[in-house]
DNA sequence: CGGCTTGGGTAAACCGTTTTAATTACCCGA
DNA sequence: TCGGGTAATTAAAACGGTTTACCCAAGCCG
């Protein structure tokens, strides 16, 4: 059935050792070279490829990360994981999906693969909600894991740069002329107290001080971003620009403007995190701030990689590229 | 290190073939009660599971599916995905990711994970490009495949029921009193072929012949969209509503639109294929077919894991539920 | 010419499970 | 008390590699 070591030994007459030692480049191995190109040819010719299953029984490694985030269809992930995939490929690991609800519900599946050895690290997407943490321990205390798009003191983390990201859209809007600029927080998470510190950090250093009323919850949602804009347009000293935390709450506060008869950028202008590609085809297209997420991705493969080589715990962030500003419709100087 | 099988057998006093057939529910194994509570209980006080590569050696079976697509950051592939990982997981295997790229190029990594067994079946998307053809005939040749989101004639396949959300679209308009109705097509795929023969007979069933200059190469990217629209601007008999087969190439589409001068729906009428989250949020908010992207991914996993257990290959389309038509802001009657 | 080195390999154990065939323990009736 | 039969359990091989220790032959040196 399938071509085994010992197929291709029989085939350059020689034992199974020996391709095998070939084939891997041991050093210690003394060969003539007339041998070892009877085994390669062997190898070549009967298009051997070694058992996964018996290398990773052997030598207690599967080549195997596990890749474990809430939702699959999320762009944003989408991204990180294109660029985890990449980098795990390169280094010769294959990725292995989960579903982060499925874990918390205690996925047997999942539970076998992480508790039998299917993967040699995991790659764990925190959301900040309450279950997180128990599957983050538990995660941990089995396999070399590395927290994604967050910060986190007492585990292995990769994190994008969301004090420069959020300082980047405040910065533009203070630029603009905007003094008055409100920020619809995620929540839940060190990210999210990241972009209020950088939103912060700008307008400090612009002179202003921040009204506590520029700062609502505006969740991951359409409807949580709808709902914090109101909360927004109904304080006092209502603010002239926005910076959104969120795609999703940016487009429901794109609605919310609308509904209350405002018109972006004219009365109101707005900036989201993350570039995502419909993101100028909005209406009015959208300035945000992409983030490399891609290399958040690329940087967490490695992470956990070093890990896996008996390095300790390490929190990384991912300043390169570095947030970038882009520039479209929903920006403007502040009405008069 | 890691809690074997010996252990448990020595923890409860038997030895490595008791426990491993009482764990595994061995029919003919003859066993007194209290022996077996003996074995159940050291396993769960051991909190031991099985070596995934040992199980995989010995059964010559990694009870892992891959799964390989283009983009991973594509949100409908997304949607596939997140259907296929949960029926994997419900069916007790694991799901690794492939980029169909790399393995145009060649990718060592994942080429290995094929030969060498690492996955017992893979799900491949199936885009129509030249280099395609190989890498699909390559991959049946090692291992059972089955396409995704398209038909073929010779290989396993599961589709959607393109022709019938062509001609939902379609009738829709024709509902609305469109006659002269356009159709941007996506090209290279059976799939592409479904659609216009969708939107053609629902057509036909109107009484209508389609006039050639309605048919248009919409693409799959913001750009060829743009393109297409403006060729079926150009045509003399200007249709007054278009299907577009792929939502980036309807985004392109509105923007040709607004750049022509024209109002959506007011002047004409689009509708496109698949309800991806933020087409409510486009301006005008789009009309869309929404298609089981879910349903898709689970029935793949489906047809693979048969396909495993012997059968031929065989040609599936998801027709449950069956192709919806979300009315948005995109769709409104000719202008009279 | 005997012992020592070195080149060129080989033999065998091991990784953790599963499974078949074989062995032991036990009970019962004669 | 001893077969015989069945119930309960075990021994051992096999899956496909990797790796360590070892072996043999040839050459070299004294």
């Amino acid at each position: 059935m399938r071509v085994s070591i010992t197929d291709v030994a029989r085939h350059a007459g020689v034992t199974p050792a020996v391709v095998s030692r070939v084939l891997n480049g041991d050093p210690k191995l003394q060969v003539r070279a007339e041998t070892r190109d009877r085994v390669l040819a062997a190898a070549r010719e009967l298009d051997y490829t070694p058992s996964h299953a018996a290398r990773a029984l052997r030598h207690n490694r599967a080549d195997a990360l596990g890749l474990a985030v809430h939702d699959v269809a999320n762009p944003l992930y989408g991204e990180i994981i294109v660029g985890a995939q990449k980098a795990a490929a390169d280094a010769g690991y294959v990725l292995l999906l989960a579903d982060v609800d499925g874990l918390a519900r205690g996925d047997e599946t999942f539970r076998r693969a992480v508790h039998g050895g299917a993967i040699d690290g995991l790659l764990l997407q925190r959301a900040g909600t309450a279950s997180d943490r128990k599957i983050i321990d538990t995660a941990t205390a089995r396999i070399p894991t590395v927290l994604l798009n967050d910060r986190s003191t007492t585990h292995a983390s990769v994190a994008l740069d969301d004090v420069a990201g959020s300082r980047l859209a405040t910065q533009h809007l203070i630029e603009l002329g905007h003094t008055r600029i409100g920020h619809l927080r995620v929540g839940g998470t060190q990210r999210s107290g990241s972009r209020v510190r950088g939103w912060r950090d700008a307008l400090t250093r612009a002179g202003v001080t921040a009204d506590p009323g520029w700062l609502a919850a505006g969740g991951h949602t359409v409807e949580s971003g709808h709902a914090g804009m109101r909360e927004l347009l109904a304080t006092p000293n209502r603010p002239t620009a926005v910076v959104g935390g969120n795609v999703l709450a940016a487009i429901g506060a794109l609605t919310a403007l609308r509904e209350a008869g405002l018109h972006v950028p004219r009365d109101l202008s707005v900036v989201a995190f993350h570039d995502v590609r419909y993101a100028a085809h909005l209406v009015p297209p959208l300035t945000t701030v992409a983030m490399p997420l891609r290399e958040l991705g690329v940087a967490a493969v490695t992470l956990l990689l070093e890990r896996l080589d008996g390095s300790g715990p390490r929190q990384v962030v991912v300043r390169d590229p570095s947030p970038t500003l882009i520039r479209r419709g929903s920006t403007a100087p502040p009405p008069s």
